[in-house]
DNA sequence: CATGAATGAGTGTTCATTCAT
DNA sequence: GATGAATGAACACTCATTCAT
């Protein structure tokens, strides 16, 4: 562990209230429509002090997506390491993202933004940045593995898969937090969820109907 | 159908004009990086001009995704009534929208940003649209007559199902248009093959197999 | 003469208005310290209007410097074509800079900043325009021909020449505009004057002497 | 002498590592492009520091005028008082001003700024300077002294004959920086350089011309 | 009706100056 | 005294919107 002195710390504490504040104002907001002032204000900063801890607006926004990014991926690699099957790697896997964006709800309507169409002038430095990069390896990792073991079809390539497992994905995290289901459920169990969903699909299996919803 | 006189007429064809233009510019920029100068030089108006047809921005954009989602919508109506039975109404219905989405790819874009986090300053007033409300009817009937025909679980609200199937959809064509499959395939093919997923998962099933991409 | 319709003729009056209000504003405040606001408001338009006519800040200062510069570059041109003697082409040069500067008195002032120490932002781009190229070797001609002709001593290079030409004038200019002359001559009387400080010193010479300054 | 305490000593010191950073940034980046920073930075101290030793950026740069006007002054004064005759008190007061520019170039470059344009902000309280009134009436005096003596014409005002002085050497300077002299000379071969031409111009000579340059 | 020049509020960014440590 | 983080006013530039022609 490293051990900071207090400049270093309390340069790294208003760098948190700056991305904190951010956090805030860009999922509310949206990039464009989000204004420094706006965010300052909300961190109880002037205007100009953002300007010390972050270059530009782009740079504030893409070291917000990279320092959450960082954050989630360490939790996923942690958690998943400490099992060896497959399927419960995905579980894992499924579990700790839903975790994450349940404590991270502003961030995850920014994650989802920048994931579809927004993607005009930031994305590309994000694209490329060393976090983002490990993420996505490290999900399509998972998605081979468990094309190797048989349990996903093999006649679509990784990425697809991984598309349209994070678009189910995403989907239910919005109802999730919609407060759309009956009762909310925990992590764990929106996870096998999810991931019954995934694998099975929507169509109708023998036994599985508990005729609730309609 | 109505008749028009000379004047209306001209006032639709302009209006249409300048819808198509900005269908484009927005595609290309997104909705805040692009201007009504942008939108009138491409639609070969005065900026003035773009004024006497739309209230402001805002009311460009929404009437833009209702007038789109007009022609979608009155496409899948006519296509889907002329089956009886709910899984090809399903396939149809898939196949009406994979259709018009190739020939509309700028509206696609539109139609994904503003479903996954644009929802910032306009989603309000499209979401309360006569258009956009006639649409998610119509979908969620369908999907509702599925879950009565025991085509698809019970034991999830049909919004729910909406969202799944929208967002494997959604990444499906995106992939599509990426030109990831290895050969392009056409509407009929495709919706076949969305519906697969969607109702059988992406899951391994016996004799499914045909190992082709890893 | 090209004739102009009336949309091309009221662009140049208001591009001649927003220029004139430079020219003041930068004459009084230079070029830092000047604001677009400063020079809208002189010329009474909104900021943005400046825009219209204008690429940005520099593109306003150098557009104000090469008109000007076009402006006095035509007339000697025109003038010094006029006699064929050099030192009478010399005598008109001055005569006719001398005007020129005496009615443009802002631009003078802006003239000798540039030429003198603030070349730095700005510099580059002017020194590498058509015009100030033209009258840059317009001078050098006239001074080598000064040269050849042996009324200009031949052991300096040109540029030196002209630097000690110019800066001699821009003194003598300097102290006629703060009116420390004791009667105000005219530019004929002054283009006289300084050429024979130019070319004979400020020695004293026999005769020369008319006991009057001390 | 004045003797100084520690702590005075101290403080002279640290403006004169202030002023010497001042210096280098202003001639390199001119006074509105120059910042506190870039000067504390260069001075090895912290902004606030700056403001210690001087009221603000005109008072920095002030002072820094007039601490170099003095030494430039008190060398001149010293040296011109070692001759008696009038043409070698012009000749050796020309040489200490060369010699100090060739030493002080930053300086010279800024005093050439004030000089030609600058004037805006800051002439004001410059002019007003003891060091700058004595400057101008050291100079002033060495004038009217050389037109006592018949060595100056008297058909102009001091002022007028310091201007023209002041602009010869003022660009016999700035080419001699620039190198474009084929031999660099010395500062006394300089002088008598600067001082033919300015009592004798730069009209043609019989017998002198060594025709080299054309 | 159509035009497009004009508007001016609003934004990102800089930097002289202050002040708590 | 020295520090340098914080401040916030100020500026260049953009663009949705208006309106005289």
């Amino acid at each position: 562990m490293v051990v900071l002195n207090r400049k270093d710390r309390d340069r790294l504490l208003r760098k948190a209230d700056i991305l904190k504040a951010a956090e805030h104002v860009f999922a509310l907001k949206g990039y464009d429509k989000a204004t420094i002032q706006d965010i300052a204000k909300k961190a109880q900063y002037a205007t100009g002090t953002v300007y010390l801890y972050f270059r530009d607006k782009g740079d504030l926004y893409c070291s917000l997506l990279e320092e959450k990014m960082k954050d989630l991926l360490s939790g996923i690699k942690e958690k998943t390491s400490l099992v060896k099957d497959t399927k419960a790697k995905l579980e894992i896997f499924l579990e700790e993202e839903l975790g994450f964006f349940k404590l991270n709800q502003d961030f995850f309507k920014i994650f989802v933004s920048e994931n579809n169409g927004l993607r005009f002038a930031i994305g590309f430095r994000i694209s490329r940045s060393l976090v983002f990069r490990e993420y996505s390896e490290c999900v399509s990792n998972l998605v081979k593995k468990a094309q190797q073991k048989g349990l996903i079809r093999r006649d679509l390539y990784p990425d697809q898969i991984i598309d349209i497992f994070r678009s189910i994905f995403t989907s239910v995290i919005l109802g999730w937090l919609r407060k759309e289901l009956r009762e909310p459920k925990d992590a764990k169990e929106m996870s096998r969820f999810v991931l019954d969903i995934f694998l099975n699909g929507i169509g109708c299996k023998k036994g599985l109907i508990t005729d609730c919803c309609i």
